[in-house]
DNA sequence: TCGAACCTGAACGAATCCTGAAAGGGAGGC
DNA sequence: GCCTCCCTTTCAGGATTCGTTCAGGTTCGA
């Protein structure tokens, strides 16, 4: 679940509160963050306020649209300008809330989005021989599937997001580890290694390339 | 469309207004009445009045919900009370509206229900040999009927509903239980667990594949 | 040649899940 | 009104898997 909310307060009170209701929340400070969050992260909801710097919530909700992604969007309303509601809905927000309103309708709300779920399809990541079903946590190498543990998939799904790029040890701790994590930096290697032994070995081909200082890199062509 | 209002003045106000936007209306005086039409046409939209003769909008909605009809649902609530709202989500509305509204704002939302409407869930889910009808409450496995619990007939249909994807225990407890549930976890293995002795044990073949550290998944293929 | 960065295999402890049983709760029958 | 049955929830023990650490080896670049 993401939370885009310029205000400090407002941001920090929702995500405790839908994380007290055992939800996962992340949360965005301004529209650009939002929009990469959301494009970069399957989310169930996001909650997306209007008022926002760098990119207002139309903005981003008719962009995230346009890229195809169909996460149901909430979005907040300033004032009840009646032509705020309508242009939100018809920029494809599946619902909105006028400030000031309760958490108990936010949630009710929140649950309404859920029960009625993605309108759209899975996602499925494809580089080369590697296919990655995030929705169905399913992953296979040219056809024939293999089985991940939750970190493993975790950090294939980062690679085949950005194929191509290096991705740097550090970033692969900030997405697929705790954020609190204070522990020894060599349980990536390890973590790339079982990779190398689970999609590479078995199927005598490379796909995770060492950039030495830098990172590693999903080697993308054939 | 269908409008369920029993203010005559506001109901041929709002027949003509949508008239005139190309939509063919019909118009239900009270509660039974809207029921039984919803019941008996197959609307795009119905707008609904919760304060209506007979038989509440709560009420219709509830009904028409149970029935297995998932026609958009808009409810008209008569004040800004916060409950109202959230009961009127729970009980299976899509979207409601604060009286007094503007006709500008009714025409938003109903073209926000109308897109995300096509849904049309399917009046029986099946999935191989499993056949589960959620109007008539009845679920079969290869033809041979299997008795349900209610808690086990929600977690089902939820399987039904997204097969092959992963679901995790915190989405199914979302989706199953009270949002205000506090309880252990566990609950939902013990679940499972009952779903796989009355339905694989009994027939001889696994249906709900364990994904340890994400959730459970239904198996589709033979 | 030396040091830093990376690789590798094994091993331990913790988290996750399974399972059976038994305790609570509510609706319906008598 | 009371009792009974069925459904829900809790609990605890055990089995398995996963995450993490560690120690030593290897490669790379200066």
């Amino acid at each position: 679940m993401l939370v885009v909310e310029d205000e400090v307060k407002l941001a920090s009170y929702l995500k405790r509160g839908l994380e007290r209701e055992g939800h996962a929340v992340d949360v965005a400070g301004d529209g650009e963050q939002g929009l990469w969050m959301a494009t970069s992260n399957p989310y169930d909801v996001v909650v997306l306020d209007i008022m926002l710097p760098k990119k207002n919530g139309y903005v981003v909700c008719r962009e995230l649209r346009a890229q195809g992604n169909w996460t149901p969007i909430l979005m907040l309303t300033a004032k009840q300008g009646e032509l705020d509601e309508a242009e939100a809905l018809d920029t494809g927000a599946d619902d909105f809330l006028s400030k000031p309103f309760s958490f108990v309708v936010l949630l009710a709300r929140i649950r309404a989005l859920q029960r009625r779920g993605t309108t759209e399809r899975p996602t499925v990541l494809e580089v080369g021989d590697l296919r990655l079903d995030p929705a169905g946590r399913r992953f296979s190498v040219g056809g024939e599937e293999v089985a991940l543990t939750p970190t493993e998939f975790c950090l294939l799904e980062l690679f085949l997001r950005r194929p191509g790029d290096v991705i740097s040890k550090t970033a692969i701790l900030d997405s697929c580890w705790d954020w609190a994590y204070e522990g020894d930096p060599n349980i990536v290697e390890v973590y790339i290694r079982r990779l190398r032994t689970k999609v590479d070995e078995a199927f005598g081909r490379k796909h995770f390339h060492t950039v030495r200082g830098a990172g590693y890199r999903l080697i993308t062509d054939g």
